[in-house]
DNA sequence: AGACAGGGCGCC
DNA sequence: AAAGGGCGCCCTGTCT
C-alpha cells in the first residue's frame, strides 16, 4: 500500500516471436515518470524480472498485468507491486467522463494485423505512466485507490494461476448422486430425462420445461393464467407440474452450469482456475470470465476440499455495505450502531422498538432505494434518527436524476448517464444505481485494500499460506496454520480501514471460520 | 450459422 | 419474508 518509497521500473516485453523467451526493454523512472537513467535491453524477460524483484523490489510498471504476469508466473517469478497502466487507465479514464473501456483486451496489447514491429514502444509507455502520474499525484485517495487496484491485478493473476483447491472426484460423486450417470453425447442426465417425462405426464401432452412459451402454453390449455414461469409465480399455482418444473430448474442448472463439462473445462489436477477480472464491473467489483468463479452455487461448496494438513480459513466482511454507509456519510448515531458487532441491533432498539428484521429491510432499502410501499415507510422512520445517512444516499440518488456522476469515496466515478437519458431514459432506476454505486463501489475499495495488505503479509509470511479466493467481500486463504492465517486477516481489515477512513469509530467484523471444506456446515448469514 | 435480447436463476 | 443495486451464465426465440 506504500506509494512513494519504492524505485518504478517500466518494463516493456518485446512482441512474441513464437519463441519460448521474449526480451524487455527496461528502464528505472522517478515518480513524475521521468527516466532515471538509460533503457536497457535485456534478452530474457522473466530473467530480468526475476534479478530485478530479488535485487532492489521496484514498482513495476508494465501495460497490464493481465498479459504481462502470467508468463512471469509459469516461469516461477512473482512481483510485490505493479503500476498497472491498464485498470489506472480505466479509472482514469471515467473519472474524465470517458465510457469506461473494453476490458477484455488492452487496445494497445493487440499486435497489429500485418506489421512485425513492437506492438508497443517504451516511449509511449513512459508518456502514459507519466501523464497518469500527473492525474494522480497529490490526491491521496487516489493513489489508494490506484495503488490497490494494481495490487488487485497481481492477486488476481496469481489466484487464477494457483488455483482454488477442489476435489474433482467430490465433485462427480456429486453429480451422479444428484443427475445419475454421466451421458453419453448429447443425451440428458436419466435424473432430468425422468423429470422431463413426469412433467409431460402431468400436462397429458409432450412439454419442454425449459421453453417459457411452451410452459405458460401448457397451463393456460389446464385454465389457469400465468403471466410468467419465475419460480414464486408458479409457487402459487396448485398443479402437479409445480414441483417437477422447480426440480427440473435446478437439476438442469447444475448439469449445464457446473456439470461434467464445467468439470472437464475448469478443473484440473483438483484445481479449479477461474479467471478473474479485477475492476471489471462499474462499481469497481471484480468479474470472471467463464467458469463462474463469482457465482459458486453453494451445493459446490463441498466440493471445494483443502490438501491434506491444510484448511481453509474463509473470512467474509458482515455487513459490510451499511458499515460503509456509516463511514462514508459520517451519520453521529449511524456510526455509532456501526460500532458494535450487530449494527442492526441498535438501529432497531432506536427506530423500531427492537424490531431487527424491520431495521435491516429500512437499511437495505436506503442503500438499494426501495421502491414498495413497506420498505418506504420503514425509510421515512428510519430517517427520523438517521438523517445524516439517509441523505448522503439521497443525495447521490437525486444527483443520478439529474444526469450527474457520483464518486466512490476513494474517487471512482460512475460512468455518464447515457445520451438522451432525460428524454427515453428511466431517471429513477439512473437514481437507484447512483444511489448504490456510492455504496458498493467504496465497499469494493474497502475489500481491495484488504485483499492487497492481506497479500503484502501473506508474502512476507509464507508460512501463513496463500490466497485462493476472493469474492466482493470475502477472502479464503489456503493454509497449514489457520492460526497465522486469520491473525494476518485481522491485521489486514485494522490496515485497510485505517487508509481508507482514519480514526474511525467504524468497525468491520469478519466472521471467520476455518474449515478443511469451503461448504459452511451449517447456519445463515 | 451466428449475434442478440430477454427470462430466469444464483452469487455478492 | 419482503425489495432495491451489481454481476455471469444458461436457455429459448428472433433477427440478420
Amino acid at each position: 500500500m506504500e506509494h512513494t518509497v519504492w524505485v518504478r521500473t517500466v518494463v516493456v516485453p518485446h512482441p512474441a516471436d513464437g519463441h519460448d523467451r521474449r526480451g524487455a526493454s527496461v528502464v528505472d523512472v522517478d515518480p513524475s515518470g521521468k527516466p532515471l537513467g538509460p533503457i536497457r535491453e535485456y534478452p530474457d524477460t522473466t530473467a530480468a524480472v526475476a534479478r530485478l524483484e530479488a535485487e532492489s523490489g521496484p514498482r513495476w510498471v508494465w501495460t497490464s498485468t493481465a498479459t504481462v504476469y502470467p508468463e512471469l508466473l509459469r516461469a516461477g517469478v512473482r512481483v510485490r507491486r505493479c503500476h498497472d497502466l491498464s485498470t489506472t487507465g480505466a479509472i482514469l479514464a471515467v473519472r474524465k467522463g470517458l465510457p469506461p473501456p473494453d476490458t477484455d483486451e488492452p487496445v494497445d496489447e493487440r499486435p497489429g494485423l500485418f506489421d512485425a514491429a513492437p506492438a508497443i514502444d517504451v516511449e509511449t509507455v513512459l508518456a502514459r505512466f507519466a501523464a497518469q502520474r500527473r492525474a494522480i499525484t497529490g490526491d491521496a485517495r487516489l493513489e489508494l485507490l490506484t495503488a490497490a487496484e494494481s495490487a488487485g491485478t497481481l492477486a488476481a493473476a496469481e489466484m487464477s494461476f494457483d488455483g482454488l483447491p477442489f476435489s474433482a472426484q467430490a465433485h462427480r460423486r456429486l453429480l451422479e448422486d444428484t443427475l445419475g450417470p454421466r451421458p453419453l453425447g448429447h443425451e440428458l442426465p436419466s435424473r432430468i430425462a425422468e423429470v422431463v417425462e413426469e412433467i409431460s405426464a402431468a400436462f397429458g401432452r409432450a412439454v419442454n420445461p425449459a421453453s417459457h412459451t411452451e410452459v405458460l402454453e401448457a397451463f393456460r390449455r389446464e385454465g389457469i393464467a400465468v403471466e410468467s414461469t419465475r419460480k414464486h409465480v408458479l409457487e402459487r399455482i396448485d398443479h402437479p407440474a409445480v414441483p417437477l418444473l422447480l426440480r427440473h430448474r435446478d437439476l438442469s442448472k447444475l448439469f449445464s452450469t457446473n456439470g461434467w463439462h464445467w468439470l472437464d473445462s475448469w478443473v484440473h489436477d483438483d484445481r479449479f482456475r477461474p479467471v478473474y477480472v479485477p475492476g471489471a464491473v462499474v462499481s469497481g467489483r471484480w468479474a470472471s470470465r467463464g467458469g463462474g468463479a463469482l457465482q459458486i452455487p453453494k451445493a459446490l461448496r463441498s466440493s471445494v476440499v483443502a490438501e491434506p494438513g491444510r484448511s481453509f480459513v474463509v473470512a467474509d466482511a458482515g455487513q459490510l455495505e451499511p458499515r460503509i454507509l456509516a463511514a462514508i456519510s459520517g451519520d453521529r448515531r449511524m456510526v455509532a450502531a456501526a460500532g458494535t458487532d450487530d449494527l442492526y441491533a441498535p438501529i432497531a432498539a432506536t427506530s423500531f422498538g427492537g424490531d431487527r428484521a424491520k431495521a435491516k429491510v429500512a437499511v437495505l432499502g436506503v442503500l438499494y432505494g426501495a421502491t414498495s410501499g413497506d420498505a418506504r415507510a420503514l425509510l421515512t422512520i428510519l430517517r427520523r434518527s438517521f438523517p445524516t445517512a439517509v441523505d448522503f444516499v439521497e443525495r447521490a440518488a437525486r444527483a443520478g436524476e439529474r444526469g450527474e456522476v457520483v464518486h466512490s469515496w476513494l474517487g471512482r466515478a460512475c460512468p455518464p448517464a447515457p445520451d438522451g437519458f432525460h428524454s427515453h431514459g428511466d431517471t429513477h432506476a439512473r437514481g437507484r444505481f447512483t444511489r448504490n454505486f456510492v455504496v458498493q463501489a467504496t465497499a469494493a475499495e474497502w475489500a481491495l485494500c484488504l485483499l492487497a495488505e492481506l497479500r503484502r503479509r501473506l508474502i512476507s509470511d509464507p508460512e501463513a499460506g496463500e490466497l485462493v479466493f476472493f469474492q466482493h467481500d470475502e477472502v479464503v486463504v489456503h493454509t497449514g496454520n489457520p492460526e497465522l492465517a486469520s491473525s494476518h486477516i485481522t491485521g489486514a481489515v485494522e490496515v485497510a480501514t485505517r487508509l481508507m477512513f482514519g480514526d474511525t469509530q467504524v468497525r468491520f467484523p469478519m466472521d471467520t471460520a476455518v474449515r478443511t471444506v469451503y461448504a459452511e456446515d451449517s447456519g445463515d448469514e
